[in-house]
DNA sequence: CCGTTGCTTTTTGAATGCAAAAATCACTAT
DNA sequence: ATAGTGATTTTTGCATTCAAAAAGCAACGG
């Protein structure tokens, strides 16, 4: 894996990917603070390079830093979701049209049997299944469209983690179709069509947070 | 001044504002590196503080971090140029049509009185100053807009330092009737408009780039 | 019972120290 | 000259230290 290269290659970036899983994994609660010596026994090294890490997971916008008062993991409020799917509206309709006009036949192929599994029945393993691979389809699109920083923004600013939280998905039935007219588009080649059915699949996740929060409050903090 | 808070408030965000700037006005060249004892003595800490800052410089795409070796200000390449204007397409867009719908009427007032001062005749003084008011301009529409992570992403990846470099310009004449019927359109509010119109000024901004680096294959190195 | 005050402990911010890697330089041999 | 080699200097990475700020806590008084 990926994640032992990094290990041996350089102290900073394993800690920063270690740190970073374990957020998104939730070992640490959102509005938690971190505590530079309690991670630096954890990782069994140093504030040093603890502080480094936090730094930069500051600046991504998964921390937030007061100063004087340490490092906290950010807990984002209703408008900030809404912004995050706002910004998603966008960022994956430009990834879906450069898809549509940049991307090599072969690439296409590939996204094209992306959802191919997933023609049956529906079980829970298979639903389980289907987040993962909803959200490698979106980071697929967001690589395909050769702009890097479409790529690294969606890895800043919580966006991808937030994005595939439990609780806030769709019914799978849903997305597929939406999914499946996206690549469509791809397809064919019609980068206008990709961007606008790409704009509109976020808009409708959207329109489910905010239903989602109506309901239950949310189930969070 | 802001930047005087952050004087007192705190030695952190100082020291990134300042270097941040002095990066902005080219006082290190793209491709330097940044010793840290050098900048520690510049500014008159230790490498503790220094270290923090360029850490979250490199999160920003300010900078660039080679393990072992340090970091260097970030040179971008046509492709990065490129997609940092693609990406600003869409960004302004979003904000163009955010304003459009959520601004409200005193904001929407003042932002028609932005460019009025540029109705007669232009003077070399007016041109320079057109420069920072159409900065202003598009950084006021991104913060009108509502959502905070559209100005932060525009913060971040170099895009605003890069996107008003002398020499990447278009004629004023050109862009002040473009910033113009983005501002009628978000007057008539009309969000669809301004948001077609905004994209369409980037798009040319975008292509003002291309065509330079074609020209004189940029003097920068 | 709640809030205030002052003392103790914890935690952060920044400087310093030190080992290891990288860069520089001088020297040699081709 | 140029390329290659080894010694010296510089620079980075991390640990440690210490002062200053914040948090926690206990005694006190309303």
């Amino acid at each position: 894996m990926s994640q032992f290269d990094d290990t041996f290659e350089d102290l900073n970036s394993y800690l920063y990917n270690r740190l970073k899983q374990e957020i998104w994994n939730q070992v640490y609660q959102h509005g938690t603070k971190l505590r530079q010596e309690h991670l630096a026994k954890e990782y069994g090294v140093s504030r040093t390079p603890i502080l480094r890490v936090l730094e930069r997971l500051t600046a991504e916008n998964i921390l937030e830093y007061v100063p004087r008062r340490g490092f906290f993991v950010k807990r984002l409020s209703l408008d900030e979701m809404l912004n995050i799917f706002a910004l998603r509206e966008v960022l994956d309709g430009a990834a879906a049209k450069a898809c549509a006009l940049h991307a090599s036949d072969e690439d296409i192929e590939e996204i094209r049997q992306f959802f191919a599994k997933f023609q049956g029945k529906w079980s829970s393993d298979l639903e389980q299944e289907y987040v993962i691979v909803d959200q490698q389809f979106h980071s697929r699109l967001t690589k395909l469209s050769g702009n890097k920083l479409l790529q690294e923004i969606n890895d800043s600013f919580s966006i991808n983690q937030f994005s595939y939280q439990k609780g806030l998905m769709r019914p799978p039935i849903e997305t597929l179709a939406e999914h499946q007219s996206i690549i469509h588009a791809i397809v064919e080649r019609d980068p206008l069509k990709a961007q606008l059915l790409a704009m509109e699949h976020i808009q409708k996740s959207m329109e489910n947070i905010r239903l989602r929060f109506d309901e239950h409050k949310f189930p969070n903090r």
